[in-house]
DNA sequence: CGTTTCTTGAAACAGTCGTACCATATACTG
DNA sequence: CAGTATATGGTACGACTGTTTCAAGAAACG
């Protein structure tokens, strides 16, 4: 008996949570300011996530949970040759829309250099594309166990993401991948 | 007349703070800490250098100083192949004594997305490499003013590096290279 | 010596941080 | 209604932050 629990509240504050996240960055993340913007209290995050360490845990399983779901819903399997795959994984992992949870992604990263022991699974954020890079990369892969070249693609695609948002240079960053294509169909 | 200055204590400072911020990062910089390391207090710190925002910044220019002045010792500028200079790059930027730089590279890169206004010629970390690689890769551009081929060396250079800072797999990371070289070749 | 300038220590200020404690409000059962 | 569980507000604690203030020390000069 009591008071039934309401786990619809987290779920509520842990998307909205991530929606601060992903709109203001993870650096300077504190909870006053977050409650504040939730409409809620730190009172209240605790009491559902515990420290706040947990709720970040929570606040980027749900932002790689969304990247997963949006990246599958717009990224077709199977149509089309290898080619025309980079430059729509390019193409849209370079979108503006996309910014925030690539600045989250380089975030993670380079706190991750400094305290590895809080991201106990972040070399899956690299190791998780094999897969799925694996299958639609196949003719220029030199087998079904090739690593070695999604490792290649990938850091072809980081690396560029990296200068475009440093730089904000769409033309030379699309031109540099216009020519990494280039070298992988001849 | 009166007590003559000590410039060279300010340098001496800058020094060791630069040693300090390489091998701590600089997310969680803080004065006190980095004082009790360095045996001085706050209170020199900000005489040196004025605020902490300016002290970072001095610390910043230095380790960007070092950095040039390393690779400007260790690549031989005219001798070789393009795909010997690739792999010159690729092997000193991935050595393990080169991690604190690639380490606050990455923090400041991740920050600046954050906070742009802090670091107002980043773009320069950039575009920087491209009077360097231009000269050492003539045979694989397509011109003196070719700016698409650097940006593609420097992209998957970054982006192996992003990989092998996460996932500390150094051979998949150094057969990517090689893969990339043979693409080159062809 | 006194004067002047640079250097340095100690302490305090005003703020933020994550978090814990205590009381109360709310919604349910019997 | 009382009883019981969850939900929530308010507040305060201790630690930390960058920075300022005040005073004194240290090294030059006349």
């Amino acid at each position: 008996m009591g008071r039934p629990p309401d786990p619809a509240r987290r779920e509520r504050t842990l998307a909205r949570a991530t929606d601060y996240v992903l709109a203001h960055g993870l650096a300077g993340l504190s909870l006053r300011p977050l409650a504040a913007a939730l409409d809620t209290s730190p009172r209240m995050l605790l009491y559902d996530f515990g420290s706040k360490q947990e709720l970040v845990a929570a606040v980027l399983a749900e932002a790689r949970r969304r990247g997963a779901r949006r990246l599958a819903e717009n990224l077709p399997p199977e149509a089309g040759s290898p080619e025309e795959h980079l430059r729509g994984i390019w193409a849209w992992m370079s979108a503006p829309e996309r910014a925030p949870f690539v600045r989250l992604f380089f975030e993670v990263h380079a706190d991750g250099l400094t305290h590895p022991e809080n991201y106990p699974d972040r070399a899956e954020a690299i190791t998780g594309w094999f897969d799925t890079l694996g299958a639609t990369l196949r003719g220029i892969t030199t087998g079904p166990d090739d690593t070695v070249t999604p490792t290649l693609v990938m850091a072809v695609i980081r690396g560029l993401l990296f200068d475009l948002t440093t730089t904000g240079d769409r033309g030379r960053t699309d031109r540099a991948l216009d020519r990494f294509c280039e070298l992988l169909r001849r």
